[in-house]
RNA sequence: GCGCGGUUAGCUCAGUGGUAGAGCACCACAUUGACACUGUGGGGGUCACAGGUUCAAACCCUGUAUCGCGCACCA
């Protein structure tokens, strides 16, 4: 370090490194590499969406994988890019056009034109986000950015979508759908969010045709859906209606129909719950997921109930819901449906009631069950998918979503994959309605030599595959002049304007966001070629996401990687909690209680978030977070920076070698706790568990290293030996260049710009730490050789550990003395075994000593405090001033916590069964700690002993 | 309703059967000594509750309470 300021300044190296190692391509992933391959995929964030803490605390975690898995010596692949998001983004910039005062509709623009504002939409917002993760410091190769409509892309999700309609598993059909009233588009089950509403529910009731005067009472939630009701249902074994199964009941809405039309029948349905409400249920199967259940059951029946659309696509009443509701919106609908029924007279009563209403996820809008003309795909490969991780071939951390995953395969609904909206793939296929001889001959002259009604042929003059399916026949149809209904599909763009020449029309819908990104670890690495980087990086390594896109995402790419690469897309999946406010709240904009992590990064530095976010981020838990998490990893930071600047200021070139014979206890200590410390990040590495690493290192650099470590260490680099000296510095020069390599994944532009500074780069080979210690080797634990070199061992380490404890009793002799921490004062050490010169220096300066003097014989006197542990006794002698009586408490309070552990392991040992069950070393335990407390208890009463006198 | 997760110091969380831990916050002391983005010392817990298993339970079992999440839902 040339310039060495006294605090970090992360402003000035970040953008610094970053640009070094764009420069130096260190992010690119060479497909052809000898090395062994780890690769990840991102989860591609919406191309227009900026930053949030959920995508640090995500990004954060493949970066330090990524970076764990360069300095192992793997060929790391972190494939980055964004996702076109279909109805947030249109929904997105024609908000904008509105409130631009442009347009009132898309309509009013036309699907191209509108088309081109998204793109022109795209292309002014669409890199922020890119550029905010390289803020972060992510090490994605940049060069292999995809986005979900490139061209290529695209062709591949169009060829996906061919092929499984080859296969039979996407079809056309008019179902029950999620509608949005609001995006105006059919949605996915998953993208249906339950809430809880507070309404109401009414009682009313309807006269049975049959025998007037007979009234039945139905409770619904629904009023406005009278008019759609085709049938009552009552449960056929329930004695109180079963009699009336096959009468009519009158239907009050519309008022205006004639008598015959408002005759509805009662059905019988086992569906029925006779408990809830009344026990009659209104059918309208237009309108109700369930109802429309009972009206197919009717129809299999051969007892078909009628179905009757009365709202709209934007949620508004249609002409069949009468003249009282037409045209209102349906909620504006509900009452004046409620008021009707009480001007007739046959509202009984109506009842506060909270019930589970499904929203549209995107919009926030109720949904409204419909009836619409949708593509649906049957799930391929399910069953290989749902057992890959039943199986835990492939692992889920942690591991309890495997269940919710198995769940939820285990129910797989058909996939309603299109959407009415623009912004997205469009459905690649073409229809037409016509004569059978309006088909090419040569078409028409494949079907005739199968027989069947689909074929596929090459468009003449090119390589284009068409499919061909007769929609409305089974076979080949036999006459010429026979009309018929073909879905044309190409895979290829200019197949399209072929079919568009012979007059078909291409489906106006598009697919569904996740029909894209399901495909996303293999079509972004060039599938369907077999390319080098398919070869070398399929399947992933890790996925690394968050719980709440297992259904959406997750469960999909399982499913499509095992249909289109016949094996699993991912080995592991790391599933992260959500970040929410201190108060345990959910980030949102609303609430404005989401930081921008810009602004964080921007005031504590982008290592500081990554390691106050990783530090609040247990495995499995939801992250609290709090502005003080960063502000900690700041402070962290700065602590690295002056350590290294400590070692900076002590001169000396970085020397390699470490002298055996010059090493003190305190060095075999620290490289026994760095070897520690190797060995928890390694198994912390293993499980995942990126909290415990960075308290790990935490841990290790503040506690063991700095406070312990360094301070100790000033005895000799104050001291006068020079050899010793350098021997020290070669130490602290092992250690920090350790340090900087475990820190790096979670802290890599402080230790890439300590690495050169420090000139740790300086003597490692070009590949491997000699340009960036991104590449520098992960580090080993220390073996065994290297231990018995150094001589190593246990003992050192329990010495050190128990003089410390020494040195923080003497400590606190002095704080309970009341003497301020800057006097200094004379200790008296009755050492036990041989203390070496450089032990005695360090305690004298650990304990802020004047002098320590060592006296085998010492006897104390009175106003003596004394402290007592493996190495010897402590005496701090008081020439007056001593406050006694605060010391007696202190001592007595002492006393009777000894005591009362003594005889808690007293009891336990006097305790045959205890004797005779335990484990031999467990119970050499106990009687050790016996012994220590016992001994603790003499002390502490010669001491207070001592104090009388 | 079913399932999952949580409940340990004021806060956020570690701790899978053998002496209750960390960080933050708090209190006190320390200011030319790498770092006040600091150092030293300290106080603070009936491990949600009730049973059970065990020589021994924060930890295993059963139940209860409570908070959160997911799935399925009765109109």
């Amino acid at each position: 370090m040339s310039e060495i300021s006294k605090a970090y300044e992360p402003q000035a190296v970040e953008d610094k490194w970053y640009q070094f190692w764009l420069a130096g391509k260190f992010f690119v992933a060479d497909a052809k590499s000898p090395k062994p391959a780890y690769s990840i995929v991102i989860p591609p964030p919406n191309v227009t969406g900026v930053l949030t803490l959920g995508h640090v605390l995500n990004n954060t975690i493949q970066d330090i994988l990524a970076r764990k898995a360069r300095m192992d010596g793997k060929e790391v692949l972190w494939l980055p890019g964004t996702d076109h998001a279909g109805i947030a983004t249109q929904t997105v910039v024609e908000r904008t056009l509105k409130k631009a005062g442009e347009i009132k509709h898309r309509d009013d623009l036309g699907r191209e034109k509108f088309l081109e504002r998204v793109w022109e939409w795209k292309e002014k917002h669409g890199g922020i986000i890119i550029q905010q993760l390289k803020k972060l410091g992510a090490s994605c190769d940049w060069t292999r950015e995809r986005f979900t409509m490139d061209p290529e892309y695209s062709r591949c999700v169009q060829r996906v979508f061919v092929d499984l309609y080859k296969k039979g598993l996407i079809y056309r059909g008019k179902r029950m759908v999620n509608w949005c009233p609001a995006s105006l588009t059919a949605l996915s089950d998953e993208e249906v969010v339950m809430k809880e509403q507070r309404g109401s529910l009414y009682y009313f009731k309807v006269e049975v045709a049959e025998a007037p005067g007979t009234f039945l009472t139905i409770a619904t939630t629904r009023p406005e859906t009278i008019p759609g009701d085709t049938a009552v249902a009552v449960n056929p074994k329930d004695p109180r209606y079963a009699h009336l199964i096959g009468k009519h009941v009158l239907r009050p809405l519309p008022v205006e129909l004639p008598h015959e039309q408002k005759l509805i029948p009662i059905i019988g349905d086992e569906h029925v719950d006779f408990e809830f409400g009344t026990g009659v249920l209104k059918v309208t199967p237009a309108h109700d997921k369930a109802d429309y259940d009972i009206f197919i059951r009717t129809a299999v029946n051969g007892a078909a109930i009628g179905l009757i659309e009365v709202i709209n696509a934007h949620g508004k009443m249609n002409e069949f819901a009468g003249a009282d509701l037409r045209g209102l919106d349906r909620f504006e609908a509900r009452k004046i449906a409620t008021e009707k029924l009480k001007e007739f007279g046959l509202l009984e009563k109506e009842e506060p009631y909270t019930n589970n209403v499904g929203y549209s996820e995107r919009a926030d809008v109720p949904i409204e069950p419909r009836m619409s003309l949708q593509w649906f795909l049957k799930y391929p490969s399910a069953e290989k998918s749902r057992a890959v991780v039943a199986k835990g071939e492939m692992k889920f951390h942690p591991e309890r979503w495997a269940k919710v995953y198995d769940h939820w395969m285990g129910g797989l609904q058909d996939w309603c994959v299109s959407r009415q909206l623009w912004w997205g793939h469009r459905i690649p296929v073409w229809s037409m309605k016509a004569k059978f001889s309006a088909l090419p001959d040569y078409v028409v002259q494949a079907l005739r030599e199968t027989g069947n009604s689909y074929v596929s042929t090459t468009l003449p003059n090119s390589s284009v595959q068409v499919f061909w399916n007769i929609v409305s026949h089974h076979k080949v149809p036999s006459l010429d002049d026979e009309e018929i209904e073909v879905q044309a599909l190409t895979e290829l763009a200019d197949g399209g304007s072929y079919l568009d020449s012979l007059g078909f029309t291409q489906d106006p819908d598009v697919l569904d966001t996740w029909f894209s990104s399901w495909l996303w670890p293999f079509a972004t690495m060039g599938w369907p070629e077999q390319t080098d980087t398919l070869k070398k990086f399929y399947p992933t390594t890790d996925l690394v996401t968050g719980p709440d896109i297992i259904f959406f995402w997750v469960a999909r790419m399982i499913m499509a990687g095992y249909e289109y690469m016949d094996e699993l897309p991912f080995q592991n999946v790391y599933f992260t909690g959500i970040i929410r406010d201190k108060q345990g709240r959910k980030m949102s904009k609303s609430l404005g209680n989401s930081p921008d992590p810009l602004d964080l990064i921007a005031k504590f530095g982008a290592d500081a978030l990554r390691f106050g976010v990783m530090r609040a981020a247990p495995l499995g838990q939801d992250i609290l977070f709090d502005e003080q998490n960063v502000e900690l990893g700041r402070n962290f930071c700065n602590k690295l920076w002056n350590a290294c600047r400590f070692r900076q200021m002590q001169g000396g070139e970085v020397q390699g070698e470490i002298d055996p014979k010059l090493l003190t206890s305190d060095d075999k200590w620290i490289l026994l706790k760095l070897d520690a410390a190797i060995h928890e990040m390694n198994s912390a590495f293993a499980d995942y568990k990126f909290s415990d690493a960075t308290a790990t290192l935490y841990r290790f650099f503040w506690s063991e290293y700095c406070d312990w470590y360094v301070e100790a260490s000033k005895a000799v680099l104050q001291g006068s030996d020079g050899a010793r000296k350098a021997n020290t510095l070669a130490v602290i020069d092992f250690i920090l260049s350790h340090t900087l390599r475990m820190f790096h994944p979670f802290l890599p532009f402080i230790t890439e710009e300590l690495w050169h500074g420090m000139g740790y780069s300086v003597d490692m080979p070009e590949n491997q730490g000699g340009k960036t210690i991104m590449f520098a080797p992960w580090p080993l634990p220390l073996d065994d050789d290297f231990k018995s070199h150094y001589d190593l061992t246990e003992r050192d380490e329990k010495f050190i550990e128990s003089r410390n404890e020494f040195i923080a009793q003497g400590r606190n002799l002095r704080r309970n003395a009341n003497l301020p921490a800057n006097k200094k004062v004379k200790f008296i050490f009755k050492s036990v075994g041989k203390t070496s010169a450089t032990d005695i220096e360090v305690l004298k300066l650990l304990l802020n000593a004047e002098n320590v003097e060592v006296n085998p014989n010492f006897q104390p006197s009175k106003n003596v405090l004394a402290v007592r542990a493996d190495l010897g006794e402590l005496f701090l002698p008081l020439e007056g001033l001593i406050d006694v009586a605060a010391e007696k408490t202190r001592l007595t309070k002492e006393l009777e916590k000894i005591e009362s552990e003594i005889s808690k392991v007293e009891q336990k040992l006097n305790n045959h069964a205890f004797t005779q069950k335990v484990p031999a070393t467990v119970l050499e335990e106990h009687k050790q700690r016996l012994v220590e407390w016992q001994n603790k208890s003499s002390h502490a009463k010669a001491a207070l002993a001592a104090l009388q006198n």
